[in-house]
DNA sequence: ACGAAATTCTCATATTGCGGGATTTTAGCG
DNA sequence: CGCTAAAATCCCGCAATATGAGAATTTCGT
């Protein structure tokens, strides 16, 4: 009945297999409840003890877990080093440091670099200098997928059959997020902002105004998306199309860095997100 | 013969589970080959095709893994989402920051902080300032568990159970980072490092010095070292004692905060590691 | 060194994972 | 926008392997 699998959303309760249940166990470790102890696991899961420990020794030994003093288990140090793999791997975080110190002025707040993984939209990078921003550890912080201008200029540019796709997987979500009520309204509001070439929005933090532009992998496929941050009150209109603008130029030199890094690889291999 | 999970070491093919399977399929990942298609893996994995093509499922659905374009999966959201957990509930990770900003013109080189994970150490915060030491991207980097003062300063101020343990099985390794051949020699050594309170080394960049104090947990429960770092031809001997001070004395302060902390949090619940 | 608590082991049972191949879906082209 | 090669999923019998209760063992703090 716990079964809420952040991971797998649209599929409920199906598929209970061992690997899946081993997987749930990381579900449980939030920042609010980062230790877990064998017994409150068991509870949580209604899984026998042997069962339990088999599956903690084997997350365990792998570093996905770790056992803490004082009898508990939390998150190990296997994450801390794939997202070390995956910055290493990630040809933009070495393009874009160097576009956002040369923002940093100009935009006099605080910009975000999003990264579009399939179903989510994650920050991966960050740059601050108004300090009424509050904005730190961003790195990992998950946007939803319908809301905020840094997810929805990224879905602006998907290719329409992905669209499709989303449309009628997520269809409530995308309603509440209030991006239409049916495919067209979605699709003709989404066209509207491709044309643009950047959205302004203030869904997320009404006390913030983000203006986001989107990146590039290849021509027509979207990976990632640049968010210009400032606080509300310093944004009149012209400005935001002023910064607009700029995210747009920046995003094209960035896509086009990215291109040809692509193009020096021998074995083309940069994670680009599908759709299922 | 192909198992060589870097996460088990010691117990070489034994426990051969699905569970254990699919975590070691996360293992193929790695920055030097990051894209891993459906095929290539079946041929490293010698598993059957259905097989695969199911855990890698479940890994996806998990955000572990991600399809790029170009037909392959490569590491997927959730680990940069789980890093972000794990520095949210890390204390260290507010407590340090502002030492190693006070140290930073005083040490004049670079900074880093380990952690310390049961049978690994890995750098999980860094300072740097001079330009000549290429310390970039080193949150995750793991450091040899036997070499390096960061590491060395660690196991000698672990209790002697724990030490008796190590000592027993990774005696090749132990003796290969010469540190004894035998527990006496080894547990001697540490001992003196314990003593003199610091460790300077120069054994992991032969061109850099590290100069390491631990951080406890707990009186007498290591959890952490802080590593000074100066090109070698910038320390003298006196250089060298003087920044070990300095390291102690931060160090004791890290500590102090971290057990008052401690103190103030409801369930005990930071994670600090057992060996086994 | 000792004792309480945490972890692993044992083992019979039947649930669940495995694999080869057919089928469906997908991505990206013209 | 529809099509095609390629990728991913489904099917299903067989048997390997996961499960859980409780006993045995190891671990860790005092």
């Amino acid at each position: 009945m716990d079964r809420m699998t952040a991971s797998a959303p649209g599929r409920p309760g199906a598929g209970e297999t061992s690997v899946t249940r081993v997987l749930g166990i990381l579900d449980l470790f939030t920042p609010e409840a980062p230790v877990w102890t064998a017994d409150t696991m068991i509870e949580h899961l209604l899984l026998g003890r042997a069962t339990i420990y088999r599956y903690v020794r084997a997350l365990c030994d792998a570093g996905f877990l770790v056992p803490v003093a004082g009898a508990g288990y939390a998150l190990g140090p296997r994450f801390i080093e794939f997202d070390r793999n995956i910055r290493l791997a990630d040809p933009l975080l070495h393009i874009v440091p160097p576009v956002m110190a040369e923002l940093r002025d100009t935009v006099a707040g605080g910009q975000l670099l999003c990264a579009f993984y399939g179903l989510r939209v994650l920050a991966v990078l960050q740059d601050k200098t108004d300090p009424d921003i509050t904005m730190s550890m961003e790195r990992g912080r998950p946007f939803p997928l319908f809301q905020g201008s840094p997810s929805r200029v990224i879905l602006a540019h998907l290719p329409t059959y992905r669209l499709r796709n989303l449309a009628l997987n997520h269809q409530a979500a995308i309603a509440a997020a209030g991006l239409g009520q049916n495919w067209a309204e979605f699709r003709d509001g989404l066209r509207a902002v491709r044309r643009m070439g950047y959205l302004v929005a203030s869904d997320i933090d009404k006390a913030l105004v983000g203006i986001s532009a989107p990146i590039f992998h290849a021509p027509g496929s979207v990976v990632a998306s640049l968010c210009l941050v400032r606080t509300k009150e310093r944004v009149t209109p012209d400005d935001a199309a002023y910064l607009g603008r700029l995210a747009v130029t920046a995003c094209q030199r960035i896509s086009a860095e990215l291109q040809a890094f692509r193009l020096r690889q021998t074995d083309a291999a940069f994670p680009v997100s599908r759709v299922r």
